[in-house]
DNA sequence: AGTTTATATGATAATAGATTCATATGATAT
DNA sequence: ATATCATATGAATCTATTATCATATAAACT
């Protein structure tokens, strides 16, 4: 048995959902609802997918009356998020067939 | 259609066997068949494994004679572990029961 | 207290991903 | 050329993760 840390970790934003969660997320912070209207998901799949990304610390929810308002943790998301950048940039341009793409760029 | 590379970034080290395989590369570069007897792995789930990791550009495979030499793509790599242990040290460290767990302690 | 709005939770169904097995490819040496 | 060793590949199965649906909790307001 292993300290499985690691693998939650990488687990907890390899889909799409989390991911355009955490790329919403990073132009300012949302309660459940708004992150729900924006992307077109189901309000229960956004708080899944919330939890997950909380209980691995990428974000933090504050309760603000009836709704909870949800943000990226900066200090592991901009580092983590320049290097994925910088990295996805390098590896995958030809592959998607995107050039340049950004973080922001996903619908 | 999003570009899948974010995704794809995170899947490839999301699961066990990947992790364990980095880890060990870690350590130094080495063939396929001394991954596949260090870990008891199957050889063909380390080639898969291996594969997968060298799509997304954290590996890289140079042959030497028969074999393949696997090793870790020091530029990713190394920001990408440091930032990871520090993170996980952080908000994991309750959760698995370990305490100071570091990479390289995995098993 | 009861109603409405917002979010969370749990169980099942659906999907994606990993592992295995059999086999193919590639390199070296005889 | 063929035998052997090393790795890769493909398809089928198995397993893990995600999405959905129904429902529960939580806060605010009347």
């Amino acid at each position: 048995m292993i300290c499985k840390s690691y693998k939650s970790f990488f687990n907890a934003m390899a889909d799409e959902c989390k991911l355009s969660i955490i790329n919403l997320l990073s132009k300012g912070p949302l309660a459940v609802n708004d992150v729900s209207r924006k992307l077109g998901y189901e309000q229960s799949r956004v708080s899944h997918a919330l939890t997950a990304l909380k209980d691995n610390g990428f974000v933090v929810g504050s309760r603000n009356g009836k709704s909870m308002q949800y943000s990226l943790e900066p200090k592991i998301m901009v580092p983590l998020l320049k290097l994925i950048d910088r990295h996805v940039e390098t590896y995958h341009r030809s592959k998607c067939g995107c050039r340049g793409v950004r973080w922001r760029d996903m619908k």
